[in-house]
DNA sequence: TGAGGTTACGCCTATCGTAATAATG
DNA sequence: CATTATTACGATAGGCGTAACCTCA
């Protein structure tokens, strides 16, 4: 698993969509299929259902985005704790 | 960022040490090296204080581990969500 | 037959491991 | 001078983009 698949992962649950995701992560369409594919791989459970008009989200792949976009969120929050604390580090010792 | 730089941080944090880290990690001090110090760079911070005994948390370092830690469980806990699903993915439509 | 997703393939970047080097108490 | 971290370097693997292909209503 790898940030980049957490990333494409949300967005193409978001959009719904392989293609507006990766237009929305300035990547090309097939990294991102690719990565889906590799995901669900390794989670040995598919995430979508694929239709003719895009992607669908399936049970396992809504259980899965609560903690994706957990895990994300937590690594933002962790760049903008360490960010601020620019300035904060004077008990360096 | 990357999973990899996460889970080296959190290992060289609990251990104090890059070797022992490694060697938990199974993997080649380098490595470990490598990623902390680019992980430091990006988040354009440094992280640990080297000694000739090993290495210490700073306190932004401190800081970003709560959230790497956070992040990684996010991850693990999203792996179980799935994986837990077998078997209840009935409702596919 | 058109919209969308996937596979093939070549290139490039990133990461690893071994070995050599530096730093510090 | 021993312990620990870092840098050099060659080899490997992973990831991207373009282009071609498949699938389904």
């Amino acid at each position: 698993m790898s940030l980049a698949q957490l990333h494409y992962f949300v967005a193409v649950a978001e959009e719904g969509h392989v293609g507006r995701a990766a237009a929305r992560l300035r990547v090309a369409q097939p990294p991102v299929s690719r990565q889906l594919r590799a995901l669900e791989d390794e989670l040995g459970q598919a995430l979508f259902e694929r239709t003719p008009r895009g992607m669908r989200l399936l049970p396992p792949g809504e259980r899965f985005l609560v903690y994706a976009r957990a895990a994300l969120s937590a690594i933002e929050q962790g760049r903008a704790a360490v960010t601020e604390a620019r300035g904060t580090r004077g008990n360096v010792q």
